[in-house]
DNA sequence: TGCCTTAGCGTATTAATAACAGTAAAGCCC
DNA sequence: GGGCTTTACTGTTATTAATACGCTAAGGCA
């Protein structure tokens, strides 16, 4: 009974962070080493935060760690995202030159599942990015990345959107004290619509877990707002209590 | 520079079914080689349809290979649901053996990527079953799976539910044409609610995507009910002219 | 024929959303 | 200091949607 040559298995972070006024996304580096005529390009090329998995990790551990690794960011807000596992996804020969380079075994096929992160851009997180080998970037400046990236990027997208409607992950992209304009801007920049901001104030103020504070931003040339925290607590006790499913939660 | 010994990649298919008034899920038994003493506990242990994945074949492929082989159903409506990659969820000696036994192969960890797919149980999705090696089952009345299928199927169920909360799927578990209640009886089995029916029609009722058809249901000792379709190319439509989030979609 | 069961229509009440007006409180420029 | 600009924040009203019901209709069946 033979071993057989099982793919590789890769983690791939697509890290999201928000500035106030547009989602950016964490990339590093890709530099090929080609003797291609247009070392230029190549030069511009950048990935995915992604990583092989060892031995005895488990999926979401390999993505912490790759995180760690890349950017000195830890304990981050993950989820799974999806698995790209096209025979041919990876199979130029320079990719896997590189690949085996990197990491140093042989690859000849390579299936990656995807995850999304979620971090508040604060100073530390800044301090990590400038000192690791991460960027940030602004999500609708990206044209092109290596590999398969821009399409797990894309995918990325679409499952952020549709959990930021049903799930309270805003929070994680914003600072722990937030205004009602933040979050709005947040909703705006995301999901790509425009929303009334009274008509929203109204709405998000009705949470329980939206929770006042008495402090007030500062430094503003117009009259400073008031912040807010999200109340996990009274998150988790009021879906309790609430019925889970009703009509109005069918949308087709 | 070496291979290294990747971890097996294997799909395994949660397939639902509806029969009008409870969910069903597909199961094949495992049966085990052990010389264990007790044989008569092993005997009644079932599985969730799966299989390794081969060579040149990319993750969804398998799963419409490993439907097709098992239970002869083919072009099934197929999306993938999780991963699972803890190195020890099948780490027990008689499961490796099997698995070896099985496949033919030397199995050290085997990383799984879970599907669920949707089929509407008719006549001749019936007949596969009963030729085939899978057989359906309540999921209510499941208990326990070999290796981790049971929390396989427990993730498959949270996600069914919200995506039928958010996308048209209710309509590949049921027949091509339906009764409203039919609709309804699927939305509470699944969400585990109760709806009134009086206002699950008016809801309903108002998409332009539901048709109702001139025919009406027979051989019911009751008023007979009238039949409807849902039109796909209208969905798509209508989804496209509408705005695609507003505020009444952010439910935090 | 009368009974039972589910289909299917209608109506009043309540809640949520959308559209829009106006005042308040900061910093900035002169 | 005073006016200007900007964003915060409080309302009001009209419209739409969800909820909680009552009542009639149309089949099979005993």
């Amino acid at each position: 009974m033979a071993y057989i040559n099982n793919p590789s298995i890769s983690v791939d972070c697509v890290v999201f962070g928000f500035d106030d006024l547009e989602l950016k996304v964490l990339l590093v580096d890709f530099i090929k080493d080609t003797e291609s005529i247009n070392t230029a390009l190549n030069k511009h090329e950048r990935k995915l935060p992604g990583s092989l998995i060892q031995e005895k990790e488990d999926l979401s551990s390999a993505a912490q760690r790759t995180l760690s690794e890349m950017t000195g960011l830890n304990d981050i807000f993950l989820r799974q995202l999806y698995v790209f596992s096209d025979p041919l996804r990876i199979s130029k020969p320079e990719d896997l030159n590189w690949l085996e380079k990197t990491y140093g075994v042989k690859v000849f096929r390579i299936v990656t599942i995807a995850y999304f992160a979620l971090v508040k851009i604060n100073k530390s997180v800044l301090q990590c990015t400038i000192e690791g080998e991460a960027r940030w970037h602004s999500v609708l400046n990206i044209k092109q990345l290596a590999f398969d990236h821009k399409q797990i990027l894309m995918k990325a997208l679409e499952v952020l959107s549709q959990q930021l409607l049903n799930e309270p992950i805003a929070f994680e992209l914003l600072p722990k004290r937030f205004t009602i304009r933040q979050l709005q801007n947040l909703y705006e920049a995301i999901l790509g619509i425009e929303i009334d901001n009274r008509n929203f104030r109204k709405k998000v103020l009705i949470f329980p877990c939206i929770k006042a504070l008495e402090e007030k931003e500062k430094g503003v040339a117009h009259k400073p707002a008031r912040l807010y925290k999200f109340d996990k607590l009274m998150y988790e006790k009021d879906i309790k209590q609430k019925l889970k499913y009703n009509l109005n939660f069918i949308r087709l």
